[in-house]
DNA sequence: GACATATTGTCAATTAAGATGACAAAATAC
DNA sequence: GTATTTTGTCATCTTAATTGACAATATGTC
């Protein structure tokens, strides 16, 4: 390992001990890390001179001398993310801590590649232009479809009909800076995991449904890339081999029982048959949200709705369980953010047969610009080599 | 990072080279880890000084001065590993290349913990005094049911009866040396994944199936410690929700309808019936390995059987493929070892639907053995830290 | 209030490990 | 036979972490 490298992992464990630990000392540091004050000292210098860190007012004191205690400085750098969901492109500017400074959405209409593509680089533009010395040197990027991010390319979005589209490499070719992208349920599950209800949690599962299932792994503490490339991820797993038939070749897999799609068809019949009085009687739009949000304020019909695709979730989530064996699930997703009843009925199934002290069942808290937060944490994981002009991929 | 730290890494480096390039020289480790030509010398004959690589004979040269290509040292060190399986304690000691250089199995009976760890520390107290000046001071150990490795204990073998066995500490206390201790079928597809089937695969899924079934996976090119250790593992996933009760409280999960005990009274029920001829009439003893050597035979009774139990585990494993998409999968374990016809159906059955280019099932090639071989790797992974005296958990 | 004690952050000097450049050794190319 | 290329090693240099000393600054105790 070159000397130059030592360094950086050094500077890397320091500053990540500022990340972890509360408010630390240069003192505290050094110990955490095993280090002498000394050499502790002189990375947190360096890391002040970088405008990493910085100290704050000393606040509770011990006995002795007190440390200064150092913080993320939140007041130079900014990441910018950008996630792409409900038709329209959220982005997001944060400080270090992941806090958002500046956001915005856009809807794209109509919505082809060529539209996403000029609106997403227009807005990504600006905001490069509107924080001139404050942003990092990258973007972050959440996209819908299989995602390689080590290429960077969108393998496939079949909803959006793209294909074998070089992401990455464009908007490398467009604004010269480090582009790192994910899937978009990978980036929510991202931003849940540092700083939302997957903190703390070192195997974690975020599952993202909307008109399709995605999922984000975090295992002995690190989110894993490998799995869900390729294949067709938690949507073809098949929960009634009797059901109906599936585009993948197969019958009754989690997308044809328990997808957005199956929920609005599902009210539409029970509100063309003889029912109770429901809230949806009113609306003309039966879609996702209003019949989630009739199934929160109790009606009868849109639980029935809610429960008939929450029931097939609930065996691929034990499947999940029985193989992964996390400490959470977090179910997000726009089904997961406005399904409130949704996400407490699979909780309290899955409760019946499982311990809930071995394993959680919660609803998302992050809304639609958690996926650009996300997609922002990728480029702060990276800050130290950012703010270093290291090469990055 | 302390300077000691340093040393450790890039010796551990070098060394990771050595065991993962094909003969390379001190030049070739340099520019493949981009160090200079003196640092890996140093390095080399540091690990040269320990007896961990040695020099050998060069083959082809190409212009200019040949370098020495530096292999593993066979000659000095060992690795002592056990397994626990078929009611029988598998030992073995293997040289840095993970080639068995003695081995022995012992049957336990009565099947009682005192009697199994009578075996267990007699014999392997046999193979230190056997090797004194070789034996790499650690032990690697693979046990059947939940393991927690970082406790070392055995949480619980439910058919052996055994709960929180603190199988680590008193091996430790015993013999004062650092255990490894993983589930054996975690060491056996170590065992796989180092010099077998699973060789240079990043992601992989090794299921062994005996009474029970158990996993190791391997993701991003690691095992990973953190899946299945607390709950069913795949053998409690729910293959027909209308199937047999599971002591785990469910219907029809694979444990009802793919283990090896429904194996052996399905043939025992057909062999009760009218049916054709069938090499299994001859038997007095109706077991899972004759039936699985009818099978591979070409015997249609026994085939039938096997088809049944396959049945089952084909639809897991296709769940594992949807959620964990590994390159390979193989199947091991007692099952896997005598199930040839069982292993190419599985594998035939999951072709129809998944590209054969993507995913590869293939049944193992390791016997009982295996699992104590993989138990030694543990010891293997450690090399350096346990010549050079670090401290070790 | 005075003094002892504890802890922090920094400095100069020391130590240690990797890099550099030179050079002899040992092969092939022409 | 000579030029060319590559290897492994040596002395020297560079760099970053450590050590030990010391001033600064808090609390605890009498």
């Amino acid at each position: 390992m070159k000397n130059e490298e030592v360094e950086l992992i050094n500077c890397k464990d320091v500053l990540r001990c500022v990340e972890n630990l509360e408010q630390p000392s240069r003192a505290d540091i050094a110990k955490h890390l095993g280090l002498s004050r000394t050499t502790s000292s002189y990375n947190i210098n360096k890391l002040m001179e970088l405008a990493l860190v910085k100290e704050c007012e000393s606040s509770l004191s011990k006995r002795g001398r007190p440390g200064k205690p150092i913080v993320l400085n939140d007041e130079k750098w900014y990441a910018l993310g950008v996630c792409f969901a409900n038709s329209s492109l959220y982005f997001t500017v944060v400080d270090l801590n992941g806090m958002i400074i500046d956001k915005k959405s856009v809807k794209i209409e109509p919505l082809t590649f060529d539209k996403f593509y000029k609106v997403l680089t227009k807005n990504l533009k600006y905001f490069l232009d509107k924080y001139p010395d404050n942003i990092l040197p990258a973007i972050g990027v959440g996209s819908p479809g299989v995602i390689d991010p080590k290429t960077g390319t969108i393998v496939k979005a079949v909803d959006l009909g793209w294909y074998n589209i070089p992401l990455k490499q464009l908007l490398k070719e467009e604004f010269n800076l480090p582009i790192f992208i994910n899937n978009r349920y990978r980036t929510m599950g991202l931003a849940e995991a540092k700083q939302g209800l997957g903190k703390g949690y070192d195997n974690l599962i975020f599952i993202g449904i909307g008109s399709g299932f995605g999922t984000a792994f975090f295992l002995d503490g690190k989110l894993v890339l490998s799995t869900n490339i390729h294949t067709g991820g938690i949507g073809h797993i098949v929960v009634d081999p009797h059901g109906p038939y599936c585009r993948c070749g197969k019958q009754g897999c989690l997308y044809t029982l328990g997808s957005l799609a199956v929920l609005e068809e599902t009210a539409k019949t029970l509100l063309n048959l003889p029912h109770e009085k429901s809230f949806l009687d009113d609306k003309n739009d039966i879609s996702m949200v209003n019949i989630m949000n009739a199934a929160n304020k109790g009606d009868s019909l849109a639980r029935e709705c809610v429960i008939k695709v929450a029931d097939p979730l609930c065996v691929v989530i034990e499947d999940l369980i029985n193989i992964i064996n996390p400490e959470r699930i977090i179910i997000g997703g726009p089904m997961g953010i406005y399904g409130e009843f949704y996400c407490n009925y699979v909780s309290n199934k899955i409760a019946d047969y499982y311990n809930t002290t071995d394993i959680s069942i919660v609803q998302t808290q992050i809304d639609y610009f958690g996926g650009a937060v996300g997609a922002a944490y990728q480029v702060l994981e990276n800050k130290l080599e950012l703010v270093l002009n290291k090469e990055i991929d």
